[in-house]
DNA sequence: TTCCCAACTT
């Protein structure tokens, strides 16, 4: 149909313009904005138009909007939703509490909010997310106790917010009562996807063979995103192998940058860096996906722990020049870290006085362990200046600092640092691992062992563990302890012999069978003295043990560990 | 024949 003289005022907003009728009703309209990739520029339009916004307008103009980035629309368009009388409809609340990345504990108070509005889905389901989103567990936990209904969304953003509020084991538990609960809605594909991302935090590998085989039971055909956990899933409990079988099922055609992504950063924290970079080129050149941001970090990461310097070097060079993306604080710390490991602390210092940004507790940190590794002790004083500065309530990095100064024999800072640490009340990081034992983690922080309900015979493993490493050979390394323990040499021993990784790996020998692999999963990183117990406790028990720790796997077997000591 | 809530890689 042509309208005559109208064309030429409807064709810029849309080819499918001029079907419409001159006026569009409220209907066209919507039409129009759900088609239009910036749907929110032609709202002013609609208005002058004469046409009024109805209950599917809004929906369409906050999505519009999120992808925006004008955080001062938002509280505009609120507005239009309170005066045009649709601001009880479900959808219309629903897109609009969740258009709030994260609301404002205060504004929740101001939204008008009926018993009635809770009772719908949708607008419950968003304020779940959004409590969330904004960190307010016991809010959300609240609100979904308090909800009459829940469906499977309630169900798998609970999950998730678990999870990604660091509660992972709680997340778990949730599923499984989630599982046992027959008036509970089955599990989805987003309800696993969450579930699986708690297994790759604990390393729960027995949990994650079990959802893999649900997936496969329940016939959920395994989309991308779901691929990407499960990818993610097994290359963090250790099992790049099962990581590369999911990666090979999906059809080269469907694998997206994220996925590569996931391939290349598992392959990356298993020390497997050549492969990494195969993977990184297979992506690239055969099959001509476009790497992002995240991509370089994974590959960098792999050239940190394969200390591949000059391709470090190439790749960063490349990320910018070839690709156009401008380096973050993130991959300045890769490769911060790359030079400091590898020994060459001026062109760590180069690079960090290179940044446009200042420098974070990451770069810090890497300019320290690699500093302390290769001895520049002036170096690691000023990195753990820089760490106190960033951290004052980080006793870790205190300590490290006395040490420095007790190297060098100045003990009149020593002393000045104790000081610092008494009058500041620090707080000492504590340890935490995680072992999967029969499909249940188990949790064990640093230097506690009495709470546990087998407590008497994990001590007992522990002493015969730590017995027999000192039949071996083995000297505990104290000089790692904290300071502020201000402990005898023998008192050193023991808080080193109750590190959460050591009693994870004791707890792990008394309840698996002979010959088993043992999975670790530490929040820190790796003490330089558990790891070298637990290298020779893969010898003396024969077993091969896998410790995550925050950095990248070590895979100890026969005495040797996969990271080469190089970490 | 138009709308909503929840998912992946650092």
């Amino acid at each position: 149909m042509r309208i005559p003289g109208k064309e030429r005022l409807i064709s810029n907003i849309h080819p499918s313009f001029h079907l419409f009728h001159p006026t569009p009703d409220i209907f066209a309209w919507n039409s129009i904005l759900r088609s239009h990739p910036n749907s929110f520029s032609l709202y002013p339009r609609m208005l002058r138009h004469g046409s009024r916004p109805d209950s599917y307008t809004f929906p369409i103009l906050f999505s519009s909007l999120s992808s925006l980035l004008a955080p001062f629309l938002l509280p505009q368009l609120h507005a239009h939703v309170l005066l045009s009388g649709h601001f009880h409809h479900p959808h219309v609340l629903s897109s609009l509490i969740s258009s709030y990345s994260c609301l404002p504990s205060d504004l929740l108070l101001f939204l008008p909010l009926s018993p009635a509005d809770l009772e719908e889905l949708p607008t419950s389901n968003s304020l779940l997310s959004s409590l969330l989103r904004a960190g307010q567990l016991s809010h959300a936990c609240r609100l979904f106790d308090e909800m009459p209904s829940r469906n499977v969304v309630s169900w798998s953003c609970l999950i998730d917010g678990f999870v990604n509020l660091g509660h992972p084991n709680a997340a778990l538990d949730l599923f499984r009562i989630m599982l046992a609960d027959p008036r509970a809605p089955a599990p989805n594909p987003f309800t696993i996807t969450a579930v699986l991302a708690a297994c790759a935090r604990l390393g729960a590998l027995q949990l994650g063979l079990w959802i893999h085989a649900f997936i496969f039971r329940h016939c959920i055909p395994p989309d991308v995103v779901l691929s990407t956990s499960l990818i993610d899933m097994y290359a963090k409990c250790g099992r790049i192998h099962n990581a590369h079988q999911v990666f090979d099922e999906m059809s080269p055609s469907n694998r997206d940058v994220t996925m590569w992504t996931a391939m290349i950063s598992g392959l990356a924290v298993q020390g497997w860096a050549r492969e990494a970079l195969e993977f990184f080129h297979s992506m690239v050149e055969t099959h001509g996906v476009g790497p992002n941001p995240v991509t370089f970090l994974a590959v960098l990461q792999a050239c940190v722990h394969g200390g591949l310097v000059q391709e470090g070097d190439f790749y960063f060079s490349a990320m910018s020049r070839e690709q156009g993306i401008v380096p973050t604080i993130e991959h300045y710390g890769c490769m911060v870290d790359l030079y400091a490991r590898a020994g060459m602390i001026r062109r760590a210092w180069a690079t960090i006085h290179s940044m446009p940004m200042r420098p974070d507790a990451l770069i810090w940190g890497a300019l320290l362990s690699g500093s302390k590794t290769h001895g520049d002790i002036l170096t690691c004083e000023a990195a753990i200046k820089g760490l106190i500065e960033l951290e004052p309530e980080n006793s870790a990095a205190y300590v490290l600092l006395s040490n420095a100064y007790a190297k060098m024999g100045k003990w009149e800072e020593v002393s000045s640092v104790r000081r610092l640490i008494k009058s500041r009340g620090v707080k000492k990081p504590t340890g935490c691992s995680f072992i999967e034992v029969n499909s249940v983690v188990h949790e064990f922080l640093a230097g506690e062992l009495s709470n546990h309900p087998e407590a008497v015979d994990l001590h007992l493993m522990v002493e015969e563990m730590m017995g027999r490493l000192r039949g071996e050979g083995h000297v505990g390394n104290t000089a790692e302890v904290l300071l502020d323990l201000d402990l005898e040499e023998e008192g050193k021993e023991l808080a080193l012999s109750t590190h959460s990784e050591k009693l994870a790996v004791a707890f792990g020998l008394m309840k698996t069978k002979p010959g088993e692999e043992i999975r670790v999963v530490k929040n820190l990183r790796i003490c330089l003295d558990c790891h070298e117990a637990i290298r020779l406790i893969s010898k003396v028990y024969a077993r091969r043990i896998f410790v995550r720790d925050c950095n990248r796997f070590h895979v100890f077997n026969n005495g040797d560990c996969s990271c080469k000591n190089y970490w």
